[in-house]
DNA sequence: TCCAGATAGTTAGTCTTTTAACTATACATG
DNA sequence: CATGTATAGTTAAAAGACTAACTATCTGGA
């Protein structure tokens, strides 16, 4: 993941323009925010390879791990995926088109339109879940697990 | 800035329905992921109370920290700020419509028209900037400048 | 001098997501 | 049981960015 010290070069221009001020904070969320960019790029061409983008894997994966029967409401996915209503509508609807997922009825409630995962979307999430997880490992591999939980533990307090 | 645990709930629900497989580099970049969302949300109404979207304070901040004459030509300005040519022009249009850059000719070549920083554009994103920097290091004051220098150290290693 | 290929910037079309408004349905209270 | 309010989901419009194609200009060699 080259980084090109592109935010050395920041904090340089600042410096000799501002030296008042104190950027060590900015470039510490710039290289926080570089790394979750370059890793999504790379997230998204992983996921390519299994016909899906991100978004869409975000979906199809919440119903895979909310267990059988692998249903659950358009606003629910709207929650767990931090979208918003109308953009999983959009989702959805690529999804069904895809034969990913479909619209079921809900006996008991006729506003609500249970999102069920089909059996193709289930291999497709099954199969794009390993090379993702794959991709996350390869991401932390500069890393010692010493140096992960100690990652994981600051990361915790910021949150 | 609240977690709500949201990630926590995703590891519960992967190693209930998946116990066979590794979750914990995904937690972790679930973690990092979020940290860089919620913040740039914070980032996006500081920098509203100012008149300026987050794209339109990196263009500015580019040129005010490029030093006199406060010049860029689009092209430069595009890699500096990670962004294609085609949406660096969307956004100088918008910023010279509210006047706070404005397009020059270049005599030595036609094509290019190097962009400049106005009188008004240089108060906006020196006004900005102060804010900016007060958010950033709110957003790590959660953490020792020991911890600080820990997750620097942690990230460039990533990079 | 002329032309092929490179470079600067813009335009057009598409994608994704957001907010706000709208439809249909459920529910709780008087 | 009638009605007002809350909830589920969709639609419409707008914002922002990307890719690809296009225009204009420059530059280096035959």
């Amino acid at each position: 993941m080259d980084d090109g010290d592109l935010i050395d070069e920041l904090l340089r221009g600042w410096r000799s323009t501002r030296p008042d001020l104190e950027f060590q904070p900015m470039a510490l969320f710039a290289r926080c925010n570089r790394f979750v960019t370059l890793s999504i790029r790379q997230l998204e061409m992983t996921l390519a390879d299994h016909g899906l983008s991100v978004g869409e894997f975000d979906v199809l994966s919440a119903l895979r791990r909310s267990g059988e029967p692998f249903v659950l409401r358009p606003s629910e996915l709207a929650d767990r995926v931090m979208v918003t209503r109308a953009g999983m509508t959009t989702r959805v609807d690529k999804l069904e088109e895809n034969g990913f997922v479909e619209r079921r009825r809900d006996p008991s409630d006729r506003r609500s339109e249970p999102i069920a995962l089909t059996k193709a979307g289930r291999r497709v999430v099954d199969g794009a879940l390993v090379a993702y997880l794959d991709n996350q490992t390869q991401l932390f591999s500069g890393l010692t697990s010493a140096q992960q939980r100690q990652l994981d533990s600051l990361l915790r307090r910021l949150l």
